[in-house]
DNA sequence: ATGTTTGCAAAAGGTTTGCATATAT
DNA sequence: ATATATGCAAACCTTTTGCAAACAT
């Protein structure tokens, strides 16, 4: 945990506090694989800090969101995931069959932005945008035709 | 209730059965302000059928976008709205200050969806996309510079 | 008559909160 | 020393499920 002093000095200097949990947390999320749930970011804590609890996860998520060092995505169904933010922004395509997670570069989205801004005068939080549909390997995998189904019936 | 006969024939037909539940939540959602929760319909059903119950509705739901007849947007949160599917598709803009919601014509992501497809292989379902942002009321309200903005200190 | 749909209650899952204790500054 | 952050437990909210009774066909 000594890649990141400048980090942690910053936000020393704005008046936080950095707990070894605050630290932690910080560490597996700028290290992590990205697109991680709050489980996955407690499981990877504790393997360093066995005493982390849930509540202080979300709490030093939403702090980190705060600061503008991690973003949230919405991936439906009441599923969050984190992610450290480096340098750019960047959107995720989720597959709606194998929950699998595309990044896509955030200029895909830049065009729209203008437009809503030009025309709506909606300043849209673009940042981290997921779109839901169905990946490259799925639609092999079901074979080709999947416009119009209707298979509600399990 | 009559004034939707076609559609409950063609469920019927389908082999649906057409319970007074099913027929108040499709009246509901079709002449309903759209954008409506689970929590909305509940209500809004009950004033005609009162003994409605919360997972009939949600059950109902599901049903009702099984059959493509409504649209479910998650709106992030763990909170989802629904609303009837007339002939076209189109998108929210969410403010994130006043919760309001912006109706977007389809046609704003049609390039993008072609884009999806073509460098990704991905087929985005673009169907009902949620967006969020600012809306211009809150803007003026806000004072013009919402761009790098850490107020996180309640 | 039959198989589907509902109501009830309870469970499940993710997220938040109250409060005393521990801790970074 | 002091105010902030944590741990624990419990509450909260939305959504789902099991099962017997009710109901559309």
């Amino acid at each position: 945990m000594s890649h990141h002093l400048e980090t942690a000095q910053r936000l020393r200097k704005q008046g936080y506090r950095l707990t070894p949990q605050r630290l932690a947390v910080l560490e597996v999320i700028k290290t992590g694989p990205g697109h991680m749930s709050v489980n996955d970011v407690l499981a990877r804590v504790q393997t360093q800090y066995p005493i982390m609890t849930v509540p202080t996860v979300y709490r030093i998520l939403q702090w980190l969101k705060g600061v503008n060092l991690v973003a949230e995505t919405d991936l439906g169904g009441g599923c969050h995931v984190y992610e450290y933010i480096a340098d750019h922004h960047h959107h995720h395509l989720v597959c709606v069959r194998c929950q699998r997670v595309i990044d896509l570069p955030d200029h895909f989205l830049n065009g729209l932005g203008e437009v809503l801004r030009r025309e709506y005068g909606f300043v849209p939080c673009l940042q981290h945008v997921g779109l839901f549909g169905i990946c490259p390997e799925c639609q092999d995998r079901e074979g080709g035709a999947e416009k119009e189904r209707a298979q509600e019936e399990e």
